[in-house]
DNA sequence: CGGATCTCTGGACGACTGTCAAGACATTCT
DNA sequence: AGAATGTCTTGACAGTCGTCCAGAGATCCG
């Protein structure tokens, strides 16, 4: 039908304005942070103008949830190729290693902006129910390449998938504070330490 | 002297007030956060009005930097007593353990901001430096508890001190949230997993 | 075409922010 | 005593914030 056409196309429109303001806005939120992104400042990065955002989303809090809810789908399945693809431990231990690294430098401003977000939701209650639901399927998803770790080396994890999501998660919160306060190392000290920790976690 | 000891009554009726008002602020911060605490409010929840904080301080980021440091000092010694009184390995681990878990639940306000303001320095450069050195001294507090617990042990510490403590410090910021969340398990929780922790980290 | 609906603009609002300064009050010094 | 200095209050300032709204364009439909 036209007009079930044309609806479609609306709401398509609709949509995709939506996931275009919050990507715009994720790159803003990346740089200032949650506390100093304005709305203002979101829609100068973008080509809308600041009353736009308000025909989009219902306030700001609505489109910094759609953002991170957005932002989470990218993230969860990042090591999902690794855990295929690896051949032995070592290997996928290897892999997986370097594949944080390279995240930590090359997407160190997404990742500042999670644990900005993390934080904030220990003070405001409205973000928690969205940052526990990003965390656990945070830690799925390292438990799904423990887990498989451990099956390519004959035995199986030695820790609960919250302990070991909450160590690798430590590690890689110091790495990009030191790759954020300038310290060229911060990559590979990481990915060492990484390798270091997974056969740790096994046994 | 009269002039030397007016003089010095002077000094430290100052250094009394901004410890007083940072002390005030410290509480204010730990409830609010770092971005949304004004000046006004910190100067509500005192005894002062709000004009008396430029009186004191040349700027909210110098109190903000003052609180940081005054906080600073109280944690740094917290497992002191601790490793100069633990007899044994097993239990100096035991004792760490629970003190972990204790201050988790009783100062869950300080350590949240203390989060807090680390992801802040992600992003403003001027609390980088503070941080950096506040996290240093946290480091080096971890690690006094660890080569002691090693030495107790008959063995060393098989991780260097910054990977140590981010690993302690990731089990411990996953609490908090946890905690904060309203698990009431959180605590316990922690406590297991320090312990379970410990043992890994020397051979 | 003309009317209806969707999309977007730009300005206005009230509230809040850090900072500052003029002056009141208190304390100290000569 | 009076002068000088230290301490604090109060109100104002320029700016930013989220939110809202009247209305201009754009697009779609009959």
């Amino acid at each position: 039908m036209a007009t079930t056409t044309a609806r479609r196309t609306r709401e398509e429109r609709y949509d995709e304005r939506r996931t275009q303001l919050a990507e715009s806005a994720l790159t803003t939120l990346g740089e200032l942070g949650y506390a100093r992104t304005s709305l203002r400042e979101i829609a100068q990065n973008s080509e809308f103008t600041h009353g736009v955002v308000h025909y989009y989303f219902a306030s700001k809090i609505e489109l910094i949830t759609f953002c991170v809810r957005h932002y989470k789908a990218q993230c969860v399945t990042r090591y999902d190729a690794i855990v295929a693809e690896a051949a032995t431990a070592d290997d996928l231990r290897a892999s997986f290693a370097a594949k944080l690294a390279e995240t930590l430098l090359a997407e160190s401003a997404m990742h500042r902006l999670w644990y900005d977000l993390r934080t904030q939701s220990m003070f405001e209650a409205d973000l928690r129910a969205d940052v526990v639901d990003i965390d656990r399927a945070l830690e799925q998803m390292i438990w799904r390449v423990l887990s498989r770790y451990a099956e390519l080396a004959g035995c199986s994890p030695s820790l609960d998938s919250a302990t070991a999501y909450a160590l690798l998660d430590g590690l890689f919160e110091k790495a990009l504070l030191a790759h954020l306060t300038g310290a060229a190392e911060a990559g590979e000290q990481l990915r060492q330490r990484a390798e270091q920790l997974l056969p740790m976690l096994i046994g």
